[in-house]
This record gives C-alpha cells, structure tokens and sequence, in this order.
RNA sequence: GGGCGAUUAGCUCAGCUGGUUAGAGCGUCUGUUUUACACACAGAAGGUCAGAGGUUCGAUCCCUCUAUCGCCCA
C-alpha cells in the first residue's frame, strides 16, 4: 500500500482487469427474466465530444453496475451512428471533395486531408521564409506556394473541390467514421463504461444495413410506407428532405413588406353593381416579397368585415400581373399584418394545406438548390395579363438565391409601373399602361423579429419543394402511439409529458428518403418505360434473401447489370434512409431481429432506455414507433432521462457560442473516478450549470476511500498478529450464519445504521435515482465511518487488553469497508476495486467488487444470484450481525463525542488533547443510552472515566460536555 | 400564444407522504500537525425557501395568481 494514490496508473489497471476477467459479457444462456438489458442510444460519432456525453453515458454505467451487483445478467451493448449528414459534411470539408453521379469509381484512391496538405504547405514554407512568427501567421491566412509567382498564395481549402464517385465518397465516409469511432470508443473505456465490446455495432455496417432494410420491407408488407411526389420541408444547402423532428425555430430578423394587390372587377354582377364598393385594391403585408411570382391565391379570415367583399373575387400580383383566387379561411390570423396574406408555391405549411384544400396552382419558383428556376409567364399555369412585362421582371431573379431575390423584387415594388392596379379598368382613371398610380411597395418595410424554420444543422430557411419522398404513416397512429408512452414508465415521470405533446401535435407523416450518399440504401428499384421514365407506382421491392442491397450497384430479380437505366430496363432508387430510420432500430439492432442469431425473446422489450431529454420527440419517439409497427409492442420499459449539462451561466452549451467543455483534462485531473462523481451528483432529468468543484469532491471521495481502505486493513484483530492485510483468517467464517465477533453495542449499533443505509440506497437505485444513492451512502460514509466511528472504536482496535472488544471492532471496520466499497462500486468503480483487491477480494473469493454481492440483497433474482449472496461469508454480511440493545447507542455516542470537541475548542485546546475530568450532562434516558457505550466516547475524548449527569436540562443538542484539560503536558 | 420544468446560504445543489430549530459540499472566518487522510479534522458565521394570496392546527412542500430563467411546441 503505497502512500498516495496515483489515479491514471491504478484505474488503467484496472481497465485492463476487467477486459481479463470479463465480467462485463453477457451470458448468452441467460433466461429472460434474470437479464437486465440496456438500450444505450448509439452517439453520432461525427460530431465533437463534450461534457455531455459523459454525463448521460455515465447515468447509464452506474445503474448498470448496480444492478450487475445485484444479480443481473447485464446486456450492455454500444453502437455507433456513423451515417448521415454530418459524416458527408465532414468528408467534404476534411478532404476537399464533392461526389457526383456518373464520376467513375478510382479503387484504391488516397487522398490527403486538407489541414495535413497545409502542414506540409507549411513546412514548405518555414524553410523558405526561417521565420516561425511568419510561417504562422501564412498558416492561418494562406501561404506561398513554391514555384507560384511571388505574392500569391494558394490556400488549399480554397482549391475548386476534387470531383469523385459516389462509391469513393463512400469509402472516404467510412474512413473517416471509424478514425470517429476510436476516439469515442477510447474516452468511454477511459470512463470506465462497463460496456460489453463484443456486442460493438455501427449503424451503418451490413448488420445494421440488413435491419434497417429488413424494417423497410416489413413495413411495406403491412402497408406503413408509401411513396409520394409532395411538398417536403427542404433544405437548399444540403439539397435534401427533412423531418418535422429535425426542423427547428430560429428567430430572425425579417421585415414586413407592404404591397398593393389589385382587384379584378366582377365581371358580370349577379345583383348588379350595387355593392361594388369600389375596392380595387388591398394592401398585404408580407415577410417573403420574394414568392410574389409564386402567389396562387389570396386568403382572409371568412369573419373579417374589412375583406368580406373580396371572398370569391380575383386579385392582381403586382409586378407579375397574375390573377389569383381570393379565398375564406379560418386559418388566417386576422392580427398578423393586415389580415389578408398571399399564398404561395410554398411559403410554409399552411400554404401546402390551402394548395391542397383550394385545389390551388402550383407554381414552384425556386429550385432544389435554392436559386429561382427560369418560368415563362404566358405558359400554361404561369397566366399574367400582361406576360411581356412578368417575364422581362422574372427574367431579374432566375438563377439568383432567394436574399438576392428579394432585394430585386423589393427594387421592382418601388416601380410604380410594376402595380397591380394599372392593367385594371378604371371607369374613372381608364385603363391600362399610363395611368398614374403608385409604386405597390407602399411603404418602406418594416422590420420585425419572428421565427423561420430551419433544418437543425442547416443554415438556410427551410423551404417547401415538391418532390418525390418516401414516408411511414404515422399521423394516423396518434392513439396507439400514446399508448406506448403510457405503457413505458419514464423516469423523472414528468418527461412523459413531452412525449405526448409531440405526437398530439404530429401533422406529418414520416419522410425517411434522404438525398444522400452515405447512410443505408432505401431498398427498390424502379422499371423504366419504352421512354425511359421510371414508373414509381410500382416500385419493386428487394427479397429478404438480398439484403443488405444497394440498388445501386445490384440489380433486382429478374434483370441484368445491362438494363440498368434503359428504356425497357430499371433504375435503382438513389436516396438513402433518414439516419432515425436505422437508429431507431437499437433494439432490434442489438436483438438480431431476423438474424441467424435472433435473441428477441431473451433480449426484447428491452429494461431501459437511458437518454437525455432532448431526443424524447426525435430518437425516443422513432424507436417506441418503430418497435409498435414491427413487434407491436414498448421497445423498452423504462426511460431515464439525463439533464444537460449547461455552462455557470446556465447557458445551453454549443459550438458556435464556444462555450463547450472537453472532458480530457478534467479526467487527467480529476481520474475517471472523479469525473463519474460529478455525473452521478445530479438528480435524474435536471439540467445541472457545470461546476468544476464538484470533480473536486469527486476525488476527495476517492482519496477518502484509499485512505479509510489503508487504515482499516492495518488494523488486527488480535495483539500479536502481524499488521498486514489478509492475516484475518482467526475471526473468519463462510458461508450464512451469525457473525460471532461483532459483540459490542456500539458496533453493532453503527452496524445497524450502515444497513439502514444500505437500504435507502438500494431503493433510491431501484427508482433509477442514483444522485439520493450517492448521497446516502456519501454522508453516512464521511460521518458516520470516518469522522465518528473510527475515532470511536480507534482505542479499542488496538487494545492490549479488551481482545473481544478489540476483535468486534476490527470486524466491523472491515465489515463496514467492505459495505462501502460495495456501496461506492457504481459510482468510483476504479479506487473500490483496488482497496477491495488489498483482501477482501481473497477473502470473499471474488476478484472484483463489481461481481461481489451487493450488500442489500434481500429478494435475490434467481437461484444463481441466491447462491452468491449465500457463498459470501458471514464477516461480509450486514445481516449476520446480532442487532444492537438499543438503536440509538451509535448515535449518543457521536452526539456525546461531539459535545466533547466543541467543548475543547471552545476552551481552545487542541482536539486531541487528554483530559483530566468529563462530565457528560443530559437527561435520564440520554445517560442510560450513553452509558453502555460511554468507553469508547472516553477513550476519543481523552480521559479515562467520565462522569455521567442525567438531571440535565438541554437547550440545544442532547449532551452537554464539561471539561477540565490535563493543564500541563509533559513535552517529550 | 400553448406545454413542461426551475427559482432554497456568496456559489453548485439536496430536501421523501405537509410535522421540532430548512440541510450538504464548495467558498469564508477561527483553531488543530492527531499514529488512515492537511486532498484532513474540529468549531463558527451565513436563509423573509422568488413575490402575493389561499387551504390547513401547521406550508419550502398542496392550490391560485404574478415575476424571472430555461427547454419544447405553435
């Protein structure tokens, strides 16, 4: 036993130990009802490591081992979520490249990434230019290239991207992940996860692939999924479909723009012109002027007395001289803006729900990629009255992005030719060209603050775009969907709640088709007519046995490579799957579901999902529909859900705020043991500000634990035994039956007390609250143990004299340790283990703490788990020891020690000094408590025989200490 | 605008089913080198439990309203 403890060395051992000893691996053979299994969402390997991924994977690890000690046979698997659109974006910018269709395949193709081509640029130039200063400064903004003329420098991110194959990227994707993979794989077994590695998956490998297809195929036998060429959420950047899951609300700065539309007059008045009230033209005010070519109708609120002319009648675009339909609907905010609103090809939502209600045109202005596609106005579904003028303005925006758009047709409203009300007839002004009127931009725009959606990760609006999608009917699931959510217990109960407020407001289905290339293909192919068009009707589905197929590279029964996009032939689907739609399948995943090696049935529906709380309405809410349309079941029964971890300002931590903390340091700093601590402090669903003090707790506990350990194993039961650990085989016994040393009444009364602690913490456990489990077993361990117990009975276990005494309290030392260690083993697995190694794991015959019994087993799972808690001895076993005479003795005796150190520092002596006189002053049944145990309390205070008083009367605390010090010590 | 949560010591947080004088750690102040530990120990100061009403014999806790903060959704 060395002085110190040196974290980094020792819990490196013990990494190594129990990879040797296995005791994280599942037992296959297992039945059911003893398995406890761990639905452990897989993290997106691409994205950057944080506090918050050792937050929540350590929430999950310490109830993990707690129940592993209780008995269970653990299935603690871990997955990685490597596809997706952050992967792509990472390999585009980490290499530079840009995939297209028809680039063809370059096996073997090695590329550099980008910061290393800088390194060697910047070697290159460090010997040029011998100056360290500036060759820093040429690696931040640009370096010389050699051989280049002289002033100019090739930055090479700035270099046109190299062009390579779909197949390439992908490869290039997995490259990449798997470098990903290492790192995370490298911080969770530093953390001490007690993951079973043999169960490793990645959600992209073939394993996973045929799952997810297989999930795609059995949904479309039970009719789930369907195929659609409809207004989607898109992004221009990306150039893909979203989910509503992945959209989320920004504000932005915006502007109202008010424009005058005109009014076409009723071209034959039924009831005459009586009520013509000579409205030609209202004002609408509008954030996006940039859709007006796309406007298709005009909607007011049916009750709106300030419009109610205007229902069934015509409008005028301005500047693009359309006539749309003005319609009723109770949609229309009357509040916003002036109450009436163009609709367009598609501003948002509801103008997707009025096209389909009002069997509106459609006329679709921007592009997959966000610029304006070229239109002609005169052409079918793009009507003007006057097309010549709509093209000439039209002709301004095509090819531009929507901001730039937008400036040119503000700059087009401020043209008073442009109005909407000069190709009306007027019976005052006449009609047409000439007539003065003003510019339809009435007023300059008016800015004003509101939300636009965004793709989570995307960095342009969200726009609608009709395209072809594959989607899984959810929408019509709500009922069965909030069944599930009642089904699963979730832990805190409240995030329940969150759950059901997602699916009540579920308006749109499921779209899973993403255009992309790295993720798991969609598994269909299309035939292609005499001209070559695919037939999207009846799409032909891949056969089980072909799974995992990329449509791409293999060709469906009955065809040929030949055939593939020929007239008469097929083509294969391009898109791949949304990334929910595979991880969303960790259950089944990690079950085998269809798999040679099926474990459904020992393995589904899983124990517990551990997760933090901003992915109930995303992953959780995938997986609980996904587990409903395939097993018609929960995919787990318990949810437990971790805060966030946010910064002292309580701000939600981000990359682009810079405010992220990396565990790194702080597990060089604080061990792996210190850094779990900190998780484990916090109550179960709380968002907690990040406070490094508390890792500074964390490894005061460790070194508690070392030091309580290292005291405790030098004590002996017996005067002339040797001071060494493992010597104790005197006062041993096996097996169940009665502890025979521990005989005293105050250790059994501290005895009785750890046990009550004991059962707190394995309830707390139960509930899944492991910060109340700390806590119980945190406090009790510092005072009770450390402060109190030990320097009540430190006389006694080395007493020449009292053996039985002595030998009763050295067993409840180590019996009291060995609980702890237990008690700690989930939180600080790595400093128990090693104090447990010292002699107990000899003792017990069990290696590690964490295969030990847990000290509160009182309804053991299965008749293994019966026959562990049997096998440990007795001096091990809370319950073998003989309950104390009175529950209270322990505590009259901390009280009492107490009164006794208060008194000393209040007459300024040391703590530690011997006194000549005690007199502990309480009431009558404070002095009979104290009195069986009053030895202890005079030996920890100094002296050799205290007087009891009990006719006390006690304003504050139960005793009261009267002292008078040994006045002059001898100095020696 | 709707939903959920939070507000307790200077800071980070506990506080169970309503029940003596509201707790812990950190920080602060004072003291102690004591044989497991100075990464320790002992003692102390520090609170109108966000505010206002209500229910109750009794409210940090239950109810209503208000304020502030956070998240989610429109």
């Amino acid at each position: 036993m060395s002085k110190n403890y040196d974290a980094a060395v020792t819990e490196a051992r013990w990494r190594a130990e129990w990879q040797r000893l296995h005791i994280f691996e599942r037992d296959r053979s297992a039945p059911r009802e003893w398995s406890f299994v761990v639905d452990s969402p897989p993290p997106t390997v691409s994205g950057s490591l944080h506090m918050g991924h050792v937050f929540s994977y350590t929430h999950q690890d310490v109830n993990v081992r707690y129940r592993r000690m209780r008995g269970w046979n653990i299935c603690y698997p871990m997955g990685w979520d490597d596809n997706g659109l952050p992967t792509e974006r990472r390999v585009q910018n980490y290499f530079n490249v840009r995939a297209e269709p028809g680039v063809p395949y370059r096996p073997g193709l090695n590329l550099t990434p980008v910061h290393e081509r800088k390194d060697e640029a910047n070697r290159q130039a460090q010997s040029v230019t011998d100056q360290g200063g500036a060759a820093q400064t040429a690696a931040a903004s640009g370096i010389p290239v050699l051989g280049a003329p002289k002033g100019v420098k090739v930055r090479p991110e700035d270099e046109a991207p190299l062009v390579i194959s779909r197949q390439n990227f992908i490869e290039l994707c997995h490259t990449v992940t798997a470098a990903d993979e290492v790192i995370f794989r490298d911080l969770f077994q530093r953390l001490g996860l007690s993951i079973d590695w043999r169960e490793e998956y990645a959600t992209i490998d073939d394993r996973c692939r045929r799952i997810a297809q297989r999930s795609f195929l059995d949904l479309a036998q039970k009719g789930h999924v369907y195929q659609v060429e409809a207004p989607t959420m898109w992004d221009v950047d990306f150039q893909t479909a979203v989910a509503q899951a992945e959209v989320e609300d920004r504000e932005k700065q915006g502007a109202y723009h008010d424009i005058e539309f005109g009014v076409v007059k009723l071209a034959s008045p039924s009831q005459g012109a009586v009520q013509d009230v000579g409205q030609n033209s209202f004002i609408i005010s509008t954030t996006r002027p940039e859709l007006l070519a796309a406007c298709v109708g005009v909607a007011v609120h049916p009750e709106d007395t300030r419009y109610k002319g205007l229902i069934g009648r015509h409008a005028i675009t301005p500047v693009f001289f359309a006539s749309v339909p003005i319609f009723a609907s109770e949609l229309v905010d009357r509040e916003k803006g002036t109450g009436i609103l163009m609709v367009c090809t598609f501003g948002d939502q509801t103008d997707v729900v009025w096209w389909r209600e009002h069997k509106l045109a459609l006329r679709q202005m921007v592009g997959k990629n966000g610029r304006v596609l070229p239109r002609t106005f005169g052409s079918p579904g793009w009507d003007s009255d006057r097309p010549e003028q709509a093209n000439a303005n039209y002709m301004k925006l095509v090819g531009k992005r929507l901001p730039s758009a937008r400036a040119a047709v503000v700059e087009m409203l401020r043209d008073s030719s442009n109005s909407a009300l000069s190709v009306i007839p007027s019976p005052l002004q006449g009609e047409g060209p000439g007539v003065s009127v003003r510019a339809p931009l009435i007023a300059e725009p008016k800015p004003v603050t509101h939300a636009v959606r965004y793709y989570e990760k995307g960095e342009s609006p969200l726009e609608y775009l009709t395209t072809r999608q594959w989607f899984v009917r959810l929408v019509d699931k709500k009922d069965r969907l909030l069944e599930m959510g009642r089904r699963i217990a979730w832990h805190p109960d409240f995030m329940r709640k969150r759950y059901e407020n997602w699916v009540e407001n579920l308006n749109v289905d499921w779209c899973i088709s993403r255009q992309r290339y790295f993720g798991v293909p969609i598994p269909v192919w299309y035939r292609l007519n005499g001209e070559g068009v695919p037939d999207y009707s009846q799409p032909i589905v891949a056969r089980p046995d072909q799974l995992p197929v990329d449509p791409m590279t293999q060709t469906p029964h009955g065809y040929d490579e030949s055939q593939r996009g020929k007239p008469g032939g097929f083509t294969g689907e391009p898109d791949v799957f949304d990334t929910w739609f595979t991880s969303s399948l960790s259950p089944q995943i990690v079950s085998g579901w269809g798999e040679a090696d099926d474990h459904m049935a020992e393995l589904f529906p899983m124990d517990v999902r551990p997760q933090s709380h901003e992915i109930i309405r995303t992953w959780a809410f995938y997986t609980i529909a996904k587990a409903m349309l395939h097993q018609d079941d929960v995919p787990w029964r318990n949810v437990v859900i971790s805060g966030w971890i946010l910064d002292p300002d309580r701000k939600k931590m981000s990359k682009s705020k810079g405010n992220v903390v990396t565990p790194h340091h702080l597990l060089d700093q604080y061990g792996a043991d210190g850094v779990r601590y900190w998780a484990a402090s916090a109550r179960l669903g709380m968002d907690t500000a990040f406070d490094e003090q508390v890792f500074k707790v964390g490894k005061r506990l460790v070194t508690k634990l070392f030091n309580a350990g290292k005291f405790v194993l030098q004590q002996s039961p017996q005067p002339q035994a040797a001071e060494r650990p493992g010597n104790h085989s005197s006062h041993q016994s096996t097996g169940a039956g009665k502890h025979t040393a521990i005989t005293n009444e105050l250790d059994r009364a501290y005895i009785a007390e750890l046990q009550e602690v004991a059962r707190k913490a394995t309830e707390a456990f139960d509930r899944f609250e492991f910060a109340q489990a700390l806590e119980f077993a945190e406090s009790f361990f510092w005072s009770g143990f450390t402060d109190n117990y030990i320097e009540l009975v430190k006389a006694r276990a080395r007493s020449e004299s009292d053996s039985a005494g002595r030998a009763s309290a050295v067993s409840t030392l180590r019996l009291s340790l060995s609980t702890f260690l237990r008690l700690f083993a989930p939180f600080t697995p790595n400093i128990c283990d090693e104090v447990w190694s010292w002699a107990f794991a000899a003792e017990t015959g069990v290696p590690s703490v964490h295969t030990a019994p847990w000290p509160n087993s009182p309804h053991p799972i299965g008749e293994t788990e019966r026959e562990r808690v049997d096998a440990m001895p007795s001096n091990h076993t809370l319950s073998s020891v003989t309950a104390p005479a009175n529950a209270g003795s322990f505590k009259a005796a901390c009280e009492a020690i107490a009164a006794v150190r208060k008194a000393k520092t209040e007459a300024g002596i040391s703590i530690g000094a011997p006194l000549s006189n005690l007199k502990l002053v309480s009431d009558a049944p404070g002095v009979a408590l104290l009195r069986p145990v009053i030895h202890d309390v005079e030996s920890a205070s100094g002296v050799n025989s205290a007087e009891l008083a009990g006719d006390g009367a006690m304003p504050e605390g139960r005793y009261f200490a009267q002292i008078i010090p040994v006045q002059s010590i001898p100095t020696t």
